[in-house]
Order: C-alpha cells, then sequence, then structure tokens
DNA sequence: GAAGAGTACGAAAACGATTTCGTAATTAAA
DNA sequence: TTTAATTACGAAATCGTTTTCGTACTCTTC
C-alpha cells in the first residue's frame, strides 16, 4: 500500500478507472451518488493524483517559470511575492531560475524551458539586445511569455514595465534644481531596457536646461562587484564640483554611500544622490537616500496576470489587437541625500 | 512537426525507439557508431526529451521544493542564492512556496508535495510547535527534507541552524559590556526554533551577570506588520532607562529605527540595540546597526547538500548514525548603535 | 563444431493519469 | 409499441518516456 493511486481506488469503489477519474474532474456524465462516494474514499485514503501523469496527457504543467537576473534584490523579491500571489490564488506552481546577470546562462535556461516543463515564462531580460533568438524560440514553440521591468523592446511579447523615461526626466530635474553642476548616470550596462530609458530621461532633463555636455557624465559600471566599485571609486576621485548622481539601480547608490563613507565625501553637502530602489531602509540611511521607488509587488501581480491570461488564451485564434503593455508609475520620494 | 519526440526520431533514424532511448542515455548494449547518429540527429532536430514522460516512468522529478515563511528578506533571498548554486550544478530544478508565517498554509504546501512533484524540500518552518502531523506524512512518504534556521526539533529530519544561542549570549553581553540597564528582548513568536535559541542565549547572560528579572522585557511583536509596530511603539513608551535591545530578527530592528525616528528617541544614546540582519546597508544607516550577521549563503548551500544527500541515499539501507546537523556561526559586527 | 559468452538491437510492458468511444439500461417522444 | 434520446458507466487508446525481456548474430573456447 505504497502509494495510493486511481487504479486501486478504484478497485476499492468497485468502479472502473475511467469512472472514478471522470468522477474526480465532476463530469457531468457521472451521477450524484457516485461521485459521492469517490469523493470520500478519495478523501479517506489521502489520494492525491500523480502530477506528472496528469501532466503528460494533458499537456500542461500548471507550472511557470521566473527568470530573473538575481534574487537577493529587494526589487526582485518583492516582484516574485507579487507572481507568487496570483499563483497561489490559480494554483500554479513557480519555479526559479537566476541567470546571475549572465545572458548565455539566461539562454541556457530558456532553451530548456522549450522541452515543455512549465506553461508560461516571466522574464525580466540579462540578454543583450543583439541575442534574442532564444525569445523568438519560445515564440516559436507557442510558449507563453511575459517581460517584466527589463524587456527586449524587439520582441513581441506582453509587457510590463515602469514609467523610467518620466522618473529619470524628474530625477534629474530634481537634481538640477537642487543647485547640482555636474551629473552622473550610474548605470550597470547600455543593454538593458530600463536602465537605457532612465538614461533618456536623464539625458532628456539635461538638455532641456542645457547643461554643458561636459558636465555630464555616464558611468558604466557592470555587473560584477568590485570591478563596480574600483569605477566608481575612480569617478569619484578627484570628485567633481557640485555633483549630482542619478542612480539607475539600487546596489550602486549602496556601494557609493560605501565609497563616501570610506574617502570621506559629505552627503548631500559634496555631493547629491538619488536612486531607483526600494530598499525599506532608504529612509534610514545617513543621510537618509532620495529614491525612486518602483511599484514592485504590482509588477510581479500585473505581470503574472497578463501571462495567465494568455496561458487561457493559448491556441484560441487572437483579435489583432496591440501587444499587452503595461506601465505602471514611479514614486519619488525626496530625502536628505539631495538636499541643498 | 509540432514537437519532436523520440518516436519521431526513431523513425527518422530508422531504429526503434528503445534502441534510441539507450543511445540517449549512453547505454553500453548501444555500440558507438550508433550512439552518435543518434546524438547527432537529436541536436539537429532540437530533441529533447518530455520531463513529464520522464518523471512518470522514473518517478523522481528533478525538482527540489523551497518553503519558506517570506521571500522579500535579505536573509532568505541569500539562502536562497545558496540553494539554487548547488541546484543549478546538480540540474535540478527549484520551485518556491511561501508561507507568509502563516502555519495552515505550510500545512497545506507540504501536503499537496506528497502527491511526488518534487524529490525532497528544504524548510523553514513556520508551523508551530504543536503541529507537526504534516512533517511526520513527509517522513512516512519517505520524502527527503532539510531543515534550515528554523526547525522543529521534534522532528527526525536533518538541520542547518546557526549557533543561536551562542550568538544570543554574545550579543547581550555585548549590551551588558555597554552600560545597558534594561534589556529587551524582540521576538516574532516564541514557537520558532532559532528565535528561542535566540532568547535562551540572551536570558542566560543576562542570568550570568545577574541582571535583575523586573529589568528584562521579552516583547513578542508578531508577524503583523501593523500590529508590531504599535506593540513595539507602546514597549519604547515611557522609554526605559538606559534600554539594549537585542533584535531576533532584522525586520524589527528597522520598525524600532523607524518609530525612535519618529518620536524622536536617539540611538544609542538612549537606547542601543543589536539584531540579527543580513542587510547590506547596517553599516549605513543612521547610526549604523550593531548586527549578528548569519552565513546565509552558506545555509542554504549546506541544506541544500545534504538533501541531495539524502535522495541519493534513499531507499538504501542507513547505517545508524546521528541525524545530520549542521550548525554554522554568525559573525558579530560592533557597530554605533550599541556604542556607549 | 557444439556450447557458451558477448554484442547490438527490437517488441512490448510499464508509469498513472485523461479521454474517446462504445454500449447497456432507462426514459421520452411519436 | 416502436424509435429516439438520455443516463451512467467501462474498455481501451493515449501521452512520451524507460526498462525488461527476448533474440538474432558473432565470437570464443575446448
Amino acid at each position: 500500500m505504497e502509494n495510493m493511486n486511481i487504479k486501486k481506488l478504484a478497485k476499492e469503489l468497485n468502479l472502473s478507472v475511467s469512472t472514478v477519474s471522470k468522477a474526480l474532474h465532476d463530469s457531468y456524465e457521472i451521477k450524484a451518488e457516485t461521485k459521492e462516494k469517490v469523493l470520500a474514499l478519495a478523501k479517506q485514503l489521502n489520494y492525491q493524483p500523480n502530477p506528472f501523469a496528469s501532466s503528460l496527457r494533458r499537456n500542461s504543467s500548471k507550472t511557470i517559470a521566473v527568470v530573473i537576473p538575481e534574487i537577493a534584490h529587494n526589487f526582485f523579491s518583492l516582484v516574485i511575492n507579487g507572481i507568487e500571489s496570483i499563483a497561489e490564488e490559480l494554483k500554479y506552481h513557480v519555479l526559479i531560475y537566476i541567470t546571475h546577470e549572465i545572458p548565455e546562462k539566461e539562454e541556457q535556461v530558456i532553451r530548456h524551458l522549450l522541452n515543455g516543463r512549465v506553461d508560461g515564462i516571466l522574464i525580466s531580460s540579462s540578454g543583450t539586445s543583439n541575442n534574442n533568438a532564444h525569445y523568438h524560440e519560445l515564440v516559436q514553440k507557442g510558449i507563453p511569455f511575459v517581460f517584466f521591468d527589463r524587456a527586449n523592446f524587439d520582441v513581441d511579447a506582453p509587457r510590463v514595465t515602469t514609467d523610467d523615461y518620466q522618473a529619470g526626466f524628474q530625477a534629474t530635474e530634481h537634481l538640477i534644481k537642487s543647485q547640482c553642476k555636474h551629473f552622473a548616470f550610474l548605470s550597470l550596462s547600455n543593454q538593458m531596457s530600463a536602465i537605457n530609458h532612465r538614461k533618456d530621461g536623464f539625458l532628456a532633463a539635461l538638455k532641456q536646461y542645457q547643461i554643458e555636455p561636459s558636465h555630464v557624465h555616464i558611468i558604466e559600471a557592470g555587473t560584477d562587484e568590485t570591478l563596480s566599485f574600483q569605477i566608481i571609486r575612480d569617478f569619484l576621485q578627484p570628485l567633481p564640483v557640485s555633483l549630482g548622481i542619478f542612480s539607475s539601480v539600487e546596489k550602486l547608490a549602496i556601494q557609493t554611500y560605501h565609497i563616501c563613507k570610506e574617502i570621506n565625501i559629505k552627503i548631500p553637502k559634496q555631493l547629491k544622490i538619488i536612486s531607483f530602489s526600494n530598499l525599506p531602509t532608504a529612509a534610514l540611511l545617513n543621510p537618509a537616500l532620495s529614491t525612486l521607488t518602483q511599484p514592485a509587488f504590482s509588477i510581479g501581480k500585473e505581470a503574472a496576470l497578463l501571462l495567465f491570461q494568455s496561458i487561457k488564451n493559448k491556441g484560441k485564434i487572437q483579435p489583432i489587437t496591440t501587444l499587452p503593455n503595461v506601465v505602471l508609475k514611479s514614486t519619488i520620494f525626496i530625502r536628505e541625500s539631495t538636499k541643498m
């Protein structure tokens, strides 16, 4: 009596396997009385259908994958929370894959998922813009997927992003109005959509306020921790006068704080900084960090909702409609780190 | 030609399905030449075995589950990173389930996983000590699982924890030597193993230094955010003189910081605080937070290693040995928040 | 040159569900 | 009363693998 299965259950009930299966799925073919008996014994014997047999036959896994660059990051953890809240409700399972910002790793994961292990995928891209073959293979295979935050705009897939351009513009305008004279944009790489939109907003604001181009600095710090520390440190020595930093990601802002502490640069006196961030401690930092905060939980929720929608519509003829493209608003929090 | 499968592959090769399967698994029964042909065509046609058919037949899923109370938490994200590093290496997949600190939710997840969806489970318990029936069902079903951080000590399963008692003792001793007169322990609940061990260390230190019992406060703040804010706020008004707080989890320390800011309590002058925490910004807070930091990544790694070991040994006769019980050391960082 | 061992493959069962199809028995319609 | 429809179930195919077993064929060995 190791494991319960539908065959033993049927035997116990003196019914055929097919009848039991139909009863468990509440089929109209089975009369109420029989259904009750089946349900009762199934519960009593603690019967749970084998998920693999079921997936094999039905060709659906009740599982989605989340592919993210990293997880030890407030933004992504919050997004996962949002995703999970929806998946849990729909009784879907959530597989996590971490690419560590390595495009090849992402390709490998995506290619693996072509085997049908999941019904859909949520992706925050680590890919470079010149490589999207793996996304197209997903399209070809008909596996639904949705981009969130970092999208690939050359691929026809739903997207959930934030108003990165506007937020970038707003943050930069704030720095300008705080009397900064030099402006730096801290970036991970120039291959990530969200970050590039932030940069575009940054540059647009500087242009509008006619900031001299020689006062504008784009720092690509990269994803390697040690290296990015060095790059930022080098940039800050010697320190440009009245420097205003707009950090496109939380991690680089934190590094900047560490460096300022180390080489004794006073924030906000000598250097002002504002950053995209979901840090719950932003207001408690020394000094409190001005942030642009994305609605991370909602991003996860919206992306999951879009994904489940396209899973449900799979195979059906789609009305020719524009691709879902949800854009959520970030919130700006002005704190001490950009005080005049 | 929708989907490639082994049958089509076999037909294409003029071989039987079984031969192809054996060739793909590098069986000794198949000669090298045939293997090469098979491998070549499989690669060319981009054949990937259906994971469900495979799991069904082999009765193994190449998947593990991670069951955690919450994810938007530095500690747990880092643990997941550690787990993933091992799983990825062994080509296992990782399912995430979040219980939101609700014991019933945990039971439900665990009971679901009895259906064989995963080969093993890593658990940081949200359960109360008086309810461990679901763990015993796992044992009965023979599904390997490992506890990390928060274990249930009434259940025979491997554990990976930290030296909570010692760390608690050490932290408290530090508060005592920093001239605190009143002492408070911030706890989520009295049902969580790790937290209770920390409390035991706390109490032991106070006893050893003969602190008057009336100067000792145990604050059970609970897991509800709004409620715990209120409980801590109430405790701090009026403020006990020379209060030293030992927070068993990061979240409560952050809340304490927020409250102190709000009602204008000066840290460390009026109140000293040390907390278990994996905050990357601990040193940047105002004031910098003294912490006990757990090796979260290693905890994840070790737990995963233990799990894969017991998955591998499953079914084999075990030598009668003591249960694996890895205890890792936390590191104490003394910073401004406990300065004299 | 007969027996035994080894090599290389194929047929078919098995994993545990779901689903299609067929069919007795009952009920309703003509 | 005959025919048609409905109800309630069962047999068997199916999903795509893996694995057991059987068997030709070649190669040794005495």
